[in-house]
DNA sequence: GTCTAATGTTGATCGAGATCAAGATATCCG
DNA sequence: CGGATATCTTGATCTCGATCAACATTAGAC
């Protein structure tokens, strides 16, 4: 089913969509129109906030279209994005389990569709379907070992080392689905990407042009081909 | 039952000693003592890796006395500490269910005792344990947590910043079971708290002897004694 | 106690990447 | 299409924390 961008999603349409997607894939039919019949739609516009840091947490969500991003504010007032969230990803889980209030604000980078799956529902869903606590187990595991690469990242490598990383990365990507082997589309701004990697966008600006300029890479908005893979695995520094 | 610094621990020790920390006692009896049967008791010398980084993930520890490290090396040789581990603590359950290999080595800072739980073992107590998966969502959440939390700080703060919070979050923690309330002591040496904190020592040594001369701490060995909470709460930056 | 190795401190200098500033392109919308 | 806004690029400069170097202090072994 194509995700529509108007138009209201009746119970059937939703469950539909969740019996699609990994997370709820484990539950049986009845559970998902359980969770269908009590998520809440909503609809945030672009640049809307979601929730803050530091509130309780109500509920995880499913992000059905637009995009989200996932990120804490410096007492300077600079940002810094932890994630992305395309449709189909979900985010929040952790936080419901853990109890915390939330550890970074959730905002809106385009009109975007969500749905909120309450805590209580949550927790009742995952008391009664063990397979659920696996898959979570499974997917907080490795969520976990992302972040500690992320960690070793941001604290040992420059600059440079972190761009052609996250190049690497994503052309790896890209090949595991099917896609071509040599063209990596940056699945948003610039701006957006270089707070993901911790840099500031003119950094990352003049390393992606470096890197160009080395015959490495191609750009073309926000289309990189990949022109020496092997030489930039060479500049990976790994 | 006082971690013992020498002689052979037979089943029954290892069995009352598993019994009293948070990760087993969910279990029952027979599983404490199935695990003390097959646990395999190693001794680490200070200095010595237990595992590399990039190493496949055979299972994971239980210190039982000394002081481990884990860490990563960047190319140029600097390393970063990602958490002091204690007497008492585990580390690399995650790992063994998220099947990656471990993205950070352990190497022992003192001569240390730790169990060995192999991969299947753990595996077999899960599938039948139903109250260790929720014990296992509960503490990996919270440690997702205090990864973005720790990212956030890296990331966001100053070095000043950094070290502030770390006092904070210690002296909190030491009132918290039952200790002095404006008293810190460091949990290992002063290089290896500056690397948790992705410092240079000596950046870290400036900054506790900047806080030192203001009056706000006084230091003496690895004892560090608040003198003015209010204003080491204000330089914090948060 | 003395000798040695490990740990910690302090000063001088350096450099990667941030910040500031100005334009250049691209995208959106009537 | 043209005008407005968002995004991106490029250059000049600055700054925080790293690095290098020398010395001081502490802990451990005998």
């Amino acid at each position: 089913m194509p995700l529509q961008e108007d138009g209201v999603m009746d119970a059937r349409a939703i469950s539909t969509m969740l019996a699609e997607t990994p997370l709820f894939e484990e539950l049986d039919g009845d559970a998902r129109s359980l969770i269908s019949r009590h998520a809440r739609e909503m609809r945030i516009r672009r640049g809307q906030q979601i929730f803050s840091k530091g509130e309780v947490v109500r509920g995880f969500y499913f992000l059905v279209s637009g995009k989200i991003k996932l990120a804490f504010l410096s007492s300077r007032g600079t940002e810094k994005i932890v994630d992305l969230i395309l449709p189909g990803q979900s985010f929040g889980e952790s936080m419901v389990l853990a109890g915390h209030p939330w550890p970074f604000y959730a905002q809106a980078i385009r009109d975007s569709r969500v749905l909120f799956i309450e805590r209580n529902l949550f927790l009742d869903l995952l008391a009664e379907h063990a397979s659920l606590k696996d898959y979570l187990l499974r997917t907080m595991s490795t969520k976990l070992c992302e972040l500690f690469s992320q960690m070793e990242a941001i604290c040992l490598q420059t600059s440079r080392e972190r761009v052609v990383g996250y190049l690497l990365r994503e052309v790896e990507r890209a090949r595991a689905q099917g896609g071509a082997d040599d063209l990596v589309e940056l699945p948003d701004t610039k701006a957006n990407i270089a707070s993901l990697l911790n840099l500031t966008p003119e950094t990352f600006s003049r390393i992606i042009h470096t890197l160009e300029r080395e015959q490495v890479i191609a750009l073309s908005r926000r289309q990189v081909r990949i022109l020496d893979l092997a030489r930039l695995q060479q500049g990976c520094g790994c």
